[in-house]
DNA sequence: CTACGTGTGGCACCCCGGTACTAGGGCGAG
DNA sequence: CTCGCCCTAGTACCGGGGTGCCACACGTAG
């Protein structure tokens, strides 16, 4: 059972997605708001699974909203839900820690599944703002980092090495990388210890910390 | 009616993409191929509405592939399935173009939905991946820079744990450990065991690379 | 041709890392 | 005072990590 709490200024709006949601299984709406403020005092009382949260509301927004309660560190998960799809509000939502963006127009079983995936840790986005998101993500990313290429450590790694290091730098276990790159275990050991002992590690978590030193693994994600 | 190419390097994976999609109304799979040149090339031949294009296979991976059909300026979109959810794969699909991401092991529903919202120039991310696109996207932006110890991952954290963590984000072991904080080897596995369980860290390198992440330790310092 | 580097794979062995449980002492809040 | 939290410590267990060593295929530099 998912608990949330409705944020909208418009009484006729909470309306709407108490009808939609009530007459579905699986989720309980545990209380409305009317106001940033409102809610998040009332998601410090219920720590629902999930906020639905408008953006325009008189008083305090739901960015300001949104950015105090992922910022108590609650377990509580913030849906964003507005009308238009501005980019700027999808921005600052982000910024702000929202798990989801979707749009008030979304079909009953778009918003469902979309709560289900926050509830469970998952993010969810608009198919039709996922593409300019994409775009501006694309173009926000700098790209692979070429200088680390140059540093003296990684200078002997062979191309193989640098790769499975790469992978062991993302918190992979052997036997993960090895599915991952379609290897067996022990090639990827070989590769992993070979990498080690080259890069002067003593452990693969010595490893991930040049790694991270060096450049190799961006400090993102 | 929404035209498919199906790439893959495993024959089996191809077939099972095939029993999914010939059972649906709406999509006609037009045409497969094993790698990537000869992803390129029937994709310039038949110019599908959608690409459905794994990323490793010899040869020529499904990036590379990827990035030629989009440059090349026609209207297949791609749309990336991949076993495994490693970011760099997600990022250098990006780069390269994909107007999507999928898991291979989506449910055929999903997988329907992602084709279709692709075909019609939306965008698909697969919702697990969409929780670190975003949270990635969040930090490649310009913004209020929340530097460590507000991260509400560590807020959980005791002062010991903290700093036992620290210490492990330097790359000692466990023994070392309580040499240097003057512990018994069995304190220090206590508080790493709890630290690691309050911040989500699976092992001590996922500890070490999301001290890295919340800017715990300092990188390149 | 031979030799080497590289990527791949396998196997035996040991030990560290991580979990689960328990438990005592200190300390502040109710 | 009692409760709960934190720090401390221990034992037992086991799975994965890391090492060493071996083997084969392939391409290329010598």
């Amino acid at each position: 059972m998912t608990s949330i709490l409705i944020v909208d200024d418009q009484p006729l709006q909470r309306m709407g997605f108490r009808m939609v949601l009530e007459s579905e299984t699986g989720v309980s709406i545990v209380g409305e708001a009317e106001n940033g403020i409102e809610a998040v005092r009332r998601t410090a009382e219920l720590s629902p699974d999930v906020v639905l949260m408008d953006i325009r509301m008189p008083g305090m927004d739901g960015i300001e909203a949104t950015r105090r309660i992922t910022a108590s560190g609650g377990r509580s998960r913030v849906l964003v839900l507005t009308t238009f799809d501005l980019d700027e509000y999808v921005y600052a939502a982000l910024q702000a820690g929202a798990s989801g963006f979707l749009l008030k127009d979304a079909r009953p079983d778009e918003l469902l599944a979309g709560i289900r995936a926050v509830a469970v840790g998952d993010a969810v986005v608009a198919p039709a703002l996922t593409r300019r998101l994409l775009h501006a993500f694309a173009k926000a990313l700098p790209g692979p980092d070429r200088r680390a290429a140059e540093d003296p450590r990684l200078r002997t790694l062979t191309e193989r090495e640098l790769e499975v290091l790469r992978v062991v730098a993302t918190g992979l276990t052997n036997t993960e990388i090895a599915e991952t790159l379609h290897l067996s275990e022990s090639t990827v050991k070989t590769h992993v210890s070979r990498a080690m002992a080259k890069i002067g590690a003593r452990d693969r978590v010595q490893a991930v910390i040049i790694a991270y030193d060096v450049g190799l693994v961006d400090p993102r994600g």
